[in-house]
RNA sequence: GCGCCUGUGGCUCAACGGAUAGAGCAGCGGCCUUCUAAGCCGCGGGUUGCAGGUUCGAUUCCUGCCAGGCGCGCCA
């Protein structure tokens, strides 16, 4: 069975070419219009295709309308009813039997529903997170994690080729700093800790101790690596000076903090295909190869002391600098090798997940993908807007300056993964998010949309478990005859929902949204909830009181038809959790009943 | 000053250019002999920031204002 939508769309169309055929139109489409319909009465899904063309016919959209619906050749049966509407829709309501075998479909496919057809291009290498190695994860990084690798897993399931990657800058000047503040931790540590012997004597006094700099890392893990640092090198941080000498320090610290982020992304859920690290593309000489490219093409030039690449050729408002002044490559030298690795290594459409306060960059790296001869359409800057996190409706202070910004360690220990990602998956990227703490952790479903969803899953896990343990039922294989006795209008719809996940999976794809799958997992959640709670007098198992009052007049043909269907939604359910990176538990963890009147609490002590 | 993003019920947000702008929270009123009430049903609530324009049709596209956020380094 083809898909129901492909299937309208060719009735329609070849309805389209009968009407250029009679001499109606001029010429035809290479596919009209559908989309599902909103209300019910005006059937299930409605072309707008009259309304588009009536101008070219020179004909008023409704009877262009009649036109085309007077030469749909239906001959399969697929359509119960059409009709012209509103200004010139045509509204279709298909037959019953669509929807059953559109279920049949689903169960065949079982955890494949929704895959797309495998595509060769374009690869996507999605790049995300990419955080500094000088510190850890806060709740903005957080976010763009969720989101990069959500976008990844429906590119997958849309049939794209999509890898994801870290870019690690572990070089450059902030590496340096972080170097330089655990060296000076490290010596602070060693004064305060035994004051009264200097150990090298006269070669170094305590008083040498030089002072944080202003802009030097002051938080907490800081200190932290300091002691590795001591715990490694001992007493030999003494005879360590800032400079060149510094460069292991830098280098240990940073590898430290891409090894805790590395664990922080994994507890999140989201591994990397690739992890690219900047000092080894500094040392590859692949930054000095990309410059010669670029100078060799004349987009290199000396000013002042400095080499610049002329950005502003490539609509950039200014030229930017490459080399500096005192021979350093800059971060965005870097930047440009490492993008055109990223086409060398194969991939042909970037999406970079950046922080919204980046996007001053991309003028300038849109230069650098056209400067390499490829399409500024091919390198896409995905920018994620802000979150700022509240508890209640208080707003919780964050800012790196009071050293009490949240970070995605501390936001798991209190919420979990679950409920972070489902948050930060919500809303669409480019919009700010309010992420209520209050909110997220809740366990009651009523109050969290995050375990509501979870929910859906592990109830009709618990249908299906149930029938299984105590009714010795399998969820039978599918059969037409059988489904047709789901009859229920909630049942029509969750099978309607769930023929739409192929179409969703592509649309959310290729705009690059992953919130779609969030608004219809929670959509298609709450039908099955009412759903289930509505038939609480007409269950899909027998209950207690029926077992006992014996099986025999017990409508076993319904109860299979649901099966089928509660599975077909399981299923469904399972696959939308994990394109949001979202577990599916197959029960919920009983909620631990915490009273929360305080004055009882008193009482206790 | 220039540039990017965002203005939609009390709050947080949806809506390939489509029909009467939808959800969730909060508020009010109901529903358990039951596969998890860890749930469901109903009600009220809107000049889609403002003004123009394009279109058969605009929350959506264009222009100008207003408001908020963020950028505008030889930092990363």
């Amino acid at each position: 069975m083809k898909h129901v939508r492909k299937h309208i769309q060719e009735l329609l169309l070849a309805a389209v070419d009968r009407c250029v055929a009679d001499g109606l139109l001029a010429e035809s489409l290479d596919q009209v219009p559908i989309e599902p319909v909103k209300r019910a009465e005006h059937g299930d899904f409605a072309t707008t295709v009259a309304l588009m063309l009536a101008k070219k016919a020179k004909m008023p959209p409704r009877k262009l309308a009649e036109a085309i619906r007077d030469r749909i050749q239906d001959d399969e049966g697929w359509i119960d009813h059409l009709e012209v509407a509103g200004p010139g829709f045509v509204n279709i309501r298909l037959a019953r039997d669509v929807w059953y075998r559109g279920l049949g479909r689903i169960r065949e496919a079982g955890r494949d529903w929704g895959l797309g057809e495998p595509k060769a291009s374009p690869k996507f290498l999605i790049e995300f997170v990419s955080a500094n190695p000088t510190g850890p994860l806060h709740v903005g990084h957080g976010r763009g994690a969720a989101v990069g690798d959500a976008l990844g897993r429906i590119l997958r399931r849309a049939g794209w080729q999509a890898s994801s990657e870290y870019y690690l800058n572990d070089a450059g000047r902030q590496v340096r700093q972080l170097g330089q503040s655990v060296w000076v931790r490290a010596l602070e540590i060693l004064r305060d800790e035994r004051p009264e012997q200097d150990p090298k004597g006269q070669k170094f006094s305590w008083l040498d101790v030089p002072a944080m700099p202003e802009d030097g890392y002051q938080a907490d893990y800081v200190r932290d690596l300091a002691r590795a640092l001591l715990n490694e090198q001992g007493i030999a941080v003494l005879d360590m000076a800032p400079g060149e000498d510094l460069g292991p320090v830098a280098e240990m610290a940073s590898h430290k903090m891409a090894e805790a982020i590395r664990g922080t992304l994994e507890r999140f859920g989201v591994t990397f295909d690739f992890w690219v690290s900047e000092r080894s593309l500094r040392r590859s000489g692949a930054i000095d190869r990309a410059l010669d490219k670029l100078q060799a093409d004349g987009l290199i030039y000396e000013k002042e002391g400095a080499r610049w690449f002329r950005s502003s050729r490539f609509g950039d408002e200014k030229d930017r600098v490459v080399v500096r002044k005192d021979g350093e490559v800059t971060y965005f030298a870097a930047d440009i090798a490492y993008h055109m690795d990223k086409y060398d290594r194969g991939f042909d459409q970037l999406i970079d997940v950046w922080g919204a306060d980046h996007h001053g960059y991309v003028p300038r790296v849109k230069a650098v993908v056209e400067a390499l001869g490829h399409s500024p359409d091919s390198f896409e800057p995905l920018l994620v807007q802000f979150v700022a996190l509240k508890r209640g409706g208080e707003k919780v202070a964050m800012g790196k300056r009071s050293g009490n910004f949240v970070t995605v360690d501390d936001l798991m220990d209190e919420v979990g993964m679950a409920a972070m990602r489902y948050f930060f998956l919500e809303r669409r990227h480019d919009s700010h998010i309010d992420f209520d703490l209050e909110v997220a952790l809740s366990q009651d479903p009523t109050v969290n949309p995050a375990v509501y969803v979870q929910y859906g899953h592990a109830r009709a896990c618990g249908i299906l478990r149930k029938a299984r343990e105590e009714l010795g039922l399998e969820v039978p294989s599918f059969d037409l005859d059988l489904v047709r006795h789901l009859d229920l209008p909630q049942e029509i719809e969750a099978i309607k929902q769930m023929l739409e996940l192929p179409t969703l999976v592509e649309e959310s794809a290729i705009a690059r949204q992953p919130h779609r799958i969030v608004s219809y997992l929670s959509e298609l959640s709450r039908l099955f909830q009412s759903y289930y709670t509505q038939t609480k007098s007409d269950p899909v198992l027998p209950p207690p009181s029926q077992r006992e009052a014996g099986l025999e007049s017990w409508d076993w043909d319904r109860t299979n038809a649901r099966l089928t269907a509660v599975a077909a939604l399981r299923d469904v359910f399972a696959i939308c959790l994990d394109l949001l990176g979202l577990p599916a538990p197959e029960r919920m963890a009983s909620i631990e009943t915490v009273d929360l009147d305080p004055s009882s609490a008193e009482q206790e002590e």
